[in-house]
DNA sequence: CCAATCAGGACCGCTTAGGTCCACTATCGG
DNA sequence: CCGATAGTGGACCTAAGCGGTCCTGATTGG
């Protein structure tokens, strides 16, 4: 259903709270404070590490903490750390795996629709989710070039 | 992985198809055509039709043909014929089914991103999909409101 | 009346995400 | 120097959803 998964979620979650603490905090502390079990938690945590979106510290005293500020950090990357690359259609990353290649008159078509939301993506940063108040200035421009459905 | 289902790509398809012969053509026809099995191909037609995205004729010598012209039908509206409507998580259908609400601090925030990435599907046709040459037009203007990554 | 064709289900197997657990390594504090 | 604490990396299992098939109607043209 174009939705993706519910660990992106609980990673936007996570960093968010750790924005608000500003300081190293465990992941079971996390786990806690956003109700979410400690394993999957942590699992999120380390996805996020590999992708420099939380700096880890390791033995005693350790935890995690923010690799940079909410606002420089886009949906993009917390759904592209969590669930890999954004690509809409197993045609675009297999490329030639797909057997009905002659027939397809729309292979690799759907490149752009991958850009676009790429690009929506990544204009939308985590400090803008925490406003609720929505960025309506980074709402597309709605050009509408045929009948919007939606 | 934020990918839409193997369903959608087979109705972009399909549709293409049905717009280069524009004339009643049967779901047999389809699949032979654009190479995939017919019950599947079927199936889509069914939830195109349901959407008016394709017109159904019943009774021998029947068929489907486009129900409009493929500019004005929008990506975003064959993904939510085949995949349902388009919402990132399931905090937004599911609306309060998220037992952490208390806690979670991003409930409902996912709004604008779910906003952004329908505007930027409903402003890609198929038309646009057909014609390699990509609406590059369409390309957000990429203001990059914080350090560019994806 | 018969054949062709869509409509709308029920059904099933497979993939994969979500979640858990374990052994290992690194660091701090005493 | 030793042990407690915390992240790292991997294997593993379960359950839900998707992709795919089939069957029984309803409808229309010849």
């Amino acid at each position: 259903m174009l939705k993706l998964s519910r660990l992106t979620d609980y990673a936007v979650v996570a960093l968010v709270r750790l924005s608000a603490a500003d300081c190293v905090e465990t992941s079971p502390g996390i786990a806690a404070a956003i109700g979410v079990p400690e394993p999957t938690v942590a699992k999120v945590l380390k996805a996020l590490a590999g992708h420099g979106l939380v700096i880890s510290s390791r033995g005693a005293r350790g935890g995690y903490r923010l690799g940079r500020p909410l606002n420089e950090i886009a949906v993009s990357e917390v759904i592209m750390a969590i669930d890999g690359p954004i690509a809409l259609t197993s045609c675009v990353d297999g490329a030639s795996g797909c057997e009905s290649q002659s027939l397809c008159p729309v292979a690799g078509r759907w490149d752009p629709v991958n850009d676009a939301i790429r690009s929506a993506l990544s204009r939308i940063s985590l400090a803008d989710m925490e406003a609720a108040s929505i960025p309506t200035a980074f709402r597309l421009p709605v050009v509408a070039p045929m009948n919007e459905v939606v």
